[in-house]
DNA sequence: GAATTTATTTTGTGATCACATATCTTTTAT
DNA sequence: ATAAAAGATATGTGATCACAAAATAAATTC
């Protein structure tokens, strides 16, 4: 097959995921993480020289993320970073709490025991991560445990639908993280997934689920609300 | 501000609808009324030829569309139109369920008179296609109906997500809706809709709406296996 | 004659340029 | 000094080209 190749040096290879797609999970992952300004404005040029790539890909992965309805649009076709407010935030908690339930209804009918093991695997990361107090580690091993549950759903259009309102909450998710009280709730409600899940109780898992959003959603408008009238009185800048 | 410009003769806007969004709209009716055969495979080249545009807004219309689910993406990046099976069709319809009955509890809980009055509206065009027997016009109607009520929910990230799940259903409502004994169904669905708005009774509606799914849903998982086995003996090509 | 290899064509990706218009800055007039 | 207008800049859209890799067709070998 190869006629004089065997004496080449070591080679590393080059990376074959093409350019558009590691702008994307860059932007996505910057997005959830929660490393853009609410209502910041992205240019493609700015982007595309920021990242050292070419306009093309940049512009390929933000008409994809504008698609999954990641920015605010102007008529002119400008993107902005979205900013959160209460009437959002609660139409994405009931939208959660639909979607999710269904997804821990189903992942608990259909678990295996190498899915359980991973979660739990997934779980103990996360405990790890919020024990530490490191946020930025929080936030993934947490989108990395619902993830692996939902993966048990098998329901991969379900899946990419509840992936899309966790990019309009990212930016939000980020500030709660770094919250005690809210981290120690969430814990309760993720080791009371992890149970149902271990016994196969739908309504439970469900339940546990839809405790976690609903209280991810009740610090979050509590923050939102800290944040928009900031100490009351000084607020006058 | 026009210095000279008042004996210009009669000109017709031209239009200021961008290129990609044009090829967007089209792609998406089309994929809604089921004009694209499962499995068939779409090339930027050939699309642009067809449609006598250049690649890039082709390009970037099919982009979008992917990133809503729409296609099926190889590894290698080339697209083809979606076959439905029964998984995924019980899949969507559990999502729908969820999803759009939130949607309608929320209608009917806002809706003023305007929103009813145009709701009654699309559903009167909606019953005369449907007795018409027009299939290509009972389906825009019947996307008309939904979207309308769905608009008075007042939960644009919700509908969007509802609409992804539509795009899937496109081409597999196109099959069921000649089938005169499912028309007949949806509609009695349809009216009981109306009436659960008319009274603000939000879980009629949500009923309502679930029987509405269910049915559709049912519909079209028998005809999918007939499809799959046509005629049990001759299938042998 | 079937399987493997080689050549050809097709196709998505990425780069670059032209262009229209939106947006920002400066100027001018009242 | 304020508002309107003119100019300059920034930015998304669309066109075209080059390229690498995949898909397909043709040829060759055993």
């Amino acid at each position: 097959m190869n006629s004089d190749e065997s004496k080449l040096p070591h080679l590393t290879q080059v990376s074959r995921i093409t350019l558009k797609d590691q702008v994307y999970r860059q932007l996505r992952e910057a997005l959830m993480s929660g490393r853009f300004k609410p209502g910041q404005k992205l240019t493609i040029r700015g982007l595309s020289e920021a990242l050292g790539a070419s306009q093309m890909p940049v512009r390929e992965a933000l008409h994809r993320l504008s698609a999954e309805n990641a920015f605010k649009e102007t008529k002119t076709g400008r993107i902005r970073i979205r900013s959160m407010n209460t009437a959002t935030l609660r139409e994405i908690r009931d939208a959660r709490v639909a979607l999710e339930g269904l997804l821990l209804e189903r992942a608990a009918r259909r678990l295996n025991d190498e899915d359980m093991t991973e979660i739990r695997q997934a779980y103990d990361d996360l405990q790890t991560a919020a024990n530490a107090g490191d946020t930025q580690r929080y936030l993934r091993t947490n989108f990395a445990f619902h993830r692996r549950i939902y993966q048990a759903a098998d329901a991969e259009l379900t899946m990419a639908a509840v992936e899309n309102f966790w990019l309009h909450m990212g930016p939000c998710f980020a500030l709660v993280a770094p919250d005690s009280q809210h981290l120690e709730r969430s814990m309760l409600a993720h080791s009371r997934i992890l149970e149902a899940l271990y016994e196969h109780d739908e309504a439970a898992a469900r339940a546990a689920v839809t405790e976690d959003i609903m209280e991810a959603a009740a610090s979050l408008e509590t923050l939102l609300k800290q944040l928009n009238f900031p100490d009351r009185k000084r607020s006058a800048q």
